[in-house]
RNA sequence: GGUUUCGUGGCCGAGUGGUUAGGCAGCGGUCUGCAAAACCGUCCACAGCGGUUCGACUCCGCUCGAAACCUCCA
């Protein structure tokens, strides 16, 4: 009952338990980048909130079908005397072919969203690759009656549609103040309604995006890849359905209707929506000048940024937040997360140390190893545990799960359940963070199954789930830990001759190679920076 | 102007009608050859004004402020 998992339906605007349509089958489509420019703070956050959830469907047992896409075609531009595409402009400006710059900047995003361990969708489908199918979807609105030609162009008919359908349920707008809202734009004199969006665009001669159509040369409307592809590959009516809180109108709106009209009933039982983010409480925007791209945290290489800060800090930082509330970045905060990330980390290898001195009977250890980035996925992952009907139960948990150990245990799961509480997921890490750590200050005692039930934790929790993990490079961690092993035996024994001179020489050093030597009652250990 | 989401301590951020969020920073201790790390304790709070209630930070209303969308963008 308790583990049963509720998540916020924009649609609804309450949380709501999810059942999937067809179980053990779970199906999400979320919005993916626009690729005309390098990856951003904007691009990480949903991609970091959807994660998020794929990974938990999937720690649940679920059979997901995770689909994001690119958009290659662009959408229209802001300044709209053109009316052009946001890479087709790209292209001209430098000379390439619109293909070309679709190609450099979707491998940017992958190459980026990797280091930010972001998993690969079951499916990434390119609006480009999918115009036949859009085709067939416009044609298929135009047989319903609610979209109408001009000029070579198609468009939706949103006055009639509100006639029958409620055309704003999602975003809550109403027709009567769109339509006296709505500016009336140079170059749409052909709609019949200013509410009334493209489904297809006669393209003029100066576009080089242009496709053949019944209707005439020229390129899908903003909003119709993704009720094409969505459907294609999640079927008519599919699970989940996400985005930024940004797309909510006209975008995800305007699906809506144009999932309606062409099939017959709407297509996504849950919507879900991930907040924005802010720089220092603005709001990011390239006029602004606090515009920061994603090579530009991990290198320091911005004015704003007093520091480079790491892939995983990026991340830790943004699931310490809930996905819907905003999110402000600051270089103090990310500050705190780079230390509170690198201490969760720490306590995590000293429970690792004490499992080895410790060993408990023959547990079953698995996956002692965050597992790296799955480099492919195939489209039905396989799932962790087998699979119980439409309301998995978490994996069976280890042995020796009593008393707190256990109850951080079902806190974490309680969060997870509770509309994907990644903030207090870790708050109980933590909690089990001051366990290890005074544990390991023999304060505390934890008993060998203890031990292993809290490595359970964070391997399921830290790794998997929150889908962090170790930066150090693992390439030669053996002997790295032999030699050191070595230089703390030999510091050691001048210490107990009261040789400080070597003893302190030693430490010197090595920090200045920026590994920290930690001495203790029991010994000394070291971490890297 | 409209729609939506918010306004929590020095900073970031959860949550709840009456009971400790958590991280970072600060302060006091323990430990230490010195330090670091770690542990323990501790200070600082719920934008403002009304209302509902035995009781509100939590519900309702208004005011002020912020962000997103309404127009390309996550």
């Amino acid at each position: 009952m308790e583990n049963q998992l509720n998540l916020y339906n924009t649609l609804s605007r309450k949380k709501e338990l999810f059942e999937p349509i067809n179980p053990p089958f779970a199906g999400m489509y979320v919005c993916g980048p626009t690729v005309y420019g390098d990856p951003h703070l904007g691009h990480a956050r949903p991609a970091i909130t959807f994660d998020l959830v794929f990974r938990y469907l999937l720690h649940l047992g679920y059979k997901v079908r995770y689909v994001r896409n690119i958009t290659d075609v662009g959408h229209l531009v802001a300044d709209l005397d053109e009316g052009d595409d946001k890479i087709a402009v790209k292209a001209r400006l430098e000379q390439l072919e619109p293909m070309e710059i679709a190609q450099y900047y979707a491998d940017r995003y992958f190459i980026f969203m990797d280091s930010l361990n972001v998993k690969r969708p079951s499916i990434e489908p390119r609006a480009s690759g999918h115009m036949i199918e859009q085709i067939r979807m416009v044609g298929q609105i135009l047989d319903a009656g609610y979209a109408y030609v001009e000029n070579g162009s198609v468009y939706f008919d949103v006055e009639k549609y509100s006639k029958t359908f409620e055309y704003g349920k999602l975003s809550g707008r109403v027709l009567d103040d769109l339509m006296t809202n709505t500016r009336a734009l140079e170059g749409q004199d052909e709609k019949h309604h200013p509410a009334d969006f493209a489904l297809w665009k006669k393209a003029q001669p100066e576009h080089i995006m242009r496709w053949p159509s019944p209707w005439s040369e020229g390129f899908p409307g903003w909003h119709l890849e993704c009720s094409a592809m969505s459907t294609k590959y999640l079927g008519n009516y599919f699970d989940i359905h996400g985005g930024g809180m940004d797309l909510l109108f006209p975008h995800h709106e305007s699906e809506i209707a144009q999932c309606q009209a062409a099939i017959g009933h709407e297509s996504v039982k849950y919507w879900m929506h991930n907040n924005m983010v802010t720089i220092q409480g603005q709001k990011m925007g390239k006029s602004l000048g606090n515009f920061i791209n994603l090579e530009e945290f991990f290198t320091g290489s911005h004015r704003l940024l007093d520091q480079a800060y790491s892939p995983m800090t990026i991340r830790f930082f943004i699931l310490q937040a809930h996905y819907r509330s905003t999110l402000d970045f600051s270089n103090e905060a990310l500050q705190a997360a780079e230390k509170g990330l690198k201490k969760m980390l720490a306590a995590y290898e000293t429970l690792g140390r004490m499992i080895a001195v410790n060993p408990s009977p023959p547990t079953p250890l698995k996956d002692i190893n965050p597992s790296p980035p799955t480099p492919l996925q195939g489209t039905n992952p396989s799932p962790p545990t087998p699979l119980q009907g439409t309301n998995p139960s978490p994996p069976t948990p280890l042995p020796g799960g009593e008393g707190r150990v256990a109850l951080l245990r079902q806190e974490c799961y309680s969060a997870m359940n509770d509309d994907f509480n990644s903030p207090m997921v870790i708050a109980s890490l933590f909690e089990g963070v001051r366990i290890i750590n005074s544990a390991a200050d023999k304060k505390e005692t934890l008993s060998p199954d203890e031990l292993v039930v809290l490595k359970e934790i964070f391997d399921t929790f830290l790794f998997d789930i929150l889908g962090l993990k170790d930066e150090k490079g693992n390439d030669q961690r053996e002997t790295v830990d032999g030699l050191m092993q070595l230089i703390l035996a030999i510091r050691q024994k001048s210490r107990e001759t009261k040789d400080w001179g070597t003893s302190d020489q030693i430490r010197d050093t090595l920090q200045k190679l920026h590994i920290t030597v930690k001495d203790g009652k029991e010994g000394s250990t070291w971490e890297t920076l």
